[in-house]
DNA sequence: ATTCGCGTAGCGGAATTCGCGACAATTTGT
DNA sequence: ACAAATTGTCGCGAATTCCGCTACGCGAAT
């Protein structure tokens, strides 16, 4: 009898439990082995060879996506599925980046997960169908979509205004800095808001925030 | 036969999955109801009075510590044992001081859940060794002394209120999820600014952004 | 030569922020 | 036990910012 080998990576032990419990009520699945942390579950990817990995995004000292690139790097032919308790938004595009077959949010119904495993079992991608919805979107509007990097997609004006968004800063700061109108900074914030896709302030600041933090 | 009945307050369907399979292991030990929110919480407790709910702190709108105090305020006589993946030095006198008797990590083995609740069950107060020395500590100490991190000077609302910055939400959309006024907020949020010493909101914006992201 | 992205700037109405005050309920300090 | 500080809740008015729009010149690409 042939079942599929499934792993699961994730430092909360009672989520670990959850999985295991739910996927071993299904006949063509089998948990092969469970970590909590990136050496640890590198490790147990190389013994065991699981055809689908179940990565949570923060593990115990590490993260989830840095385990799929170095196991991507090192010709592991595993399909990752990625699994977090964060908004889709910000670590969906990430994960596939990062060489992942699929993101789902711990939010969803258990269930969900069955289907995420069946799905990428067959080599197809996995999302949720809104977040389906809206990253294809962004490849439709935004030609670069795919490097949706702010680096990428944005002027050097707006870049600079950008960062020093992320760096906490006033339009009226960012003007007097950057010598402008703050007319001017207004404009350069609308302009970036619609290339990345938020929807007020508060979204691009985090976004800003986020990526100056990142970069360090 | 009587089993003690046991609650489960989560916003994570798969650890709920997880607990409830863990738990019903137990002879004496019966899940008697699941909630993922605040308002489902309040009524499942009222309709099976349960004699333990695990809350986790987070749920999926709202706070898990309000819920236990509404419930401690209405004269519920269910123990409570919070359970979050958060630091337990942040949340668990916050925990204690909203009427919980417990408090875990999510990182522990499971077992250790179940060992809890029956401490609770005997009403004992159940912490993690490190954790209960170092709050007996701060009771010694005077506790004013070592100010660790900023966020421990904020209430339990500013703490709330300043979560929900840091994921980019609005003062109207944060007033919506509390279901308070958008007045109510602003005072939270020049409150906050003062004790961290914050200019204006996007420096308060900043700061929340980060502490979010960094607690990861 | 025309369309595009970019740098620059303004306007007006809507929304938010800021700095106040307020008050009741707790908690803390002495 | 009583005073003082903190916390949770809300509102007001003035200042500021946001948002969607328009505008214009410039270079580059089509």
């Amino acid at each position: 009898m042939h079942k599929h080998k499934i792993a699961i990576i994730d430092d909360h032990p009672a989520v670990r439990y959850g999985l295991n419990a739910r996927i071993s009520c299904e006949d063509d699945l089998f948990v092969c082995g469970e970590a909590e942390d990136v050496e640890e579950g590198l490790a147990l990817l190389e013994r065991v060879c699981p055809h689908v990995a179940i990565v949570d995004v923060s593990l115990k000292s590490g993260n989830g996506l840095d385990l799929i690139k170095r196991a991507k790097a090192r010709g592991d032919f595993t399909r990752f599925l990625v699994w977090s308790m964060y908004e889709e938004e910000l670590y969906a595009d990430r994960a596939l980046r990062a060489g992942a077959m699929g993101y789902i949010n711990k939010q969803v119904a258990i269930d969900s997960i069955i289907t995420a495993i069946r799905e990428v079992l067959q080599d197809h991608v996995y999302l949720s169908p809104s977040l389906s919805n809206t990253l294809l979107n962004r490849l439709i509007l935004g030609r670069q979509g795919t490097q949706q990097s702010p680096k990428e997609c944005l002027s050097d004006r707006e870049l600079q205004v950008f960062e020093q968004i992320g760096h906490g800063k006033t339009t009226q700061q960012i003007a007097e800095l950057l010598k402008l109108s703050p007319s001017t900074i207004e404009t350069y914030r609308s302009r970036i808001k619609q290339k990345l896709d938020c929807k007020n302030m508060a979204e691009l600041a985090r976004s800003a925030t986020q990526w100056v933090l990142e970069r360090a």
